[in-house]
DNA sequence: GTCACTGCAAAAGGTTTGCAACGGA
DNA sequence: TCCGTTGCAAACCTTTTGCAGTGAC
């Protein structure tokens, strides 16, 4: 993902991701509408995996005027189809993360909840071992690696 | 995990689960009762990871006396948490299969939800990278395979 | 004008909890 | 007997769905 570097949110830079997604949406049929341009300004600004129903509660809270429930979960679902959010499992529970389409995996901080994505999973020897003991064939894997942050670990 | 192979179940030696399992709770002030000595068997008979709901509701339709719900749920906590059952993330959502404590990774069949569970993850290099490009202190991973089986090739 | 999208409100699921009764060790 | 475990039923939380109205293009 060649993709301007920059820590403030989990793993991707603000703006960079949020004129992406607007452009996927301008382009392919979709329609960019005022709840999803307000979704995605919320979603871009959390520190940590965040929920359907935390998205929506939280926007509540917020916002003026908020996306009802069924287009909070309703759109999670589209971006998340499409890659443009990375669906992450920590030990409280799944959480979405702003992310790109293709191959990422991605780190997680165990105590902040601050994920970094990354390419290149080097499991090619794995899958090549196991296809030839075990006769399956091998299409994919989920990888997630789980530790401390810098910040974190000095706490 | 030295276990005698068998490709029986999900994975593991049904009996060498079972009793396994049943001195789990002889020991360490559990008790081996007759509610979850039925769930163990309901348990080792499923061909592909199953939900706490379908487990209860599986048992309901053919147990004379089955578990109640919260017991059903308690349960897979308890053995979830000791490393008795590994949670299998699927496309189609969360399940549970027969597993053993310790670090295991699983193989799991896209079409017929046969797991396979597997040591040696190869992740050394991988972590090494991470953690000097990242700060992280990386402490743990989430990795499982997906593919077709044997069986499932040929259909 | 068309059709994707929205919002409401209800339904549907899945999971958790309190508490009195039960039963292994 | 002791205390971990059970079962019920209600509460709770999350997610899905139908449908009439709205608004982006």
């Amino acid at each position: 993902m060649s993709q301007p570097s920059d820590a403030a949110t989990v793993g991707v830079n603000p703006e960079f991701w949020v004129k992406a997604v607007r452009s996927y949406w301008q382009g392919g049929g979709y329609r960019l509408t005022e709840p999803r341009q307000r979704m995605l300004d919320s979603m871009v600004a959390y520190a940590a995996p965040f929920s359907a129903e935390q998205l929506y509660a939280d926007m509540q809270t917020v916002e003026v005027v908020a996306p009802g429930r069924a287009t909070v979960y309703r759109t999670i679902e589209q971006l998340n189809g499409a890659g443009w959010l990375a669906r992450i499992h920590t030990q409280s529970g799944e959480g979405y993360v702003p992310s790109f389409p293709g191959h990422l995996h991605h780190l997680v901080c165990t105590r902040c909840g601050k994920v970094v994505a990354f390419e290149g999973c080097a499991l090619e020897g794995l899958v090549e071992r196991l296809a030839s003991q075990t006769d399956f064939m091998i299409e994919g894997h989920l990888l997630q690696l789980y530790g401390r942050c810098g910040e974190c670990q000095r706490v």
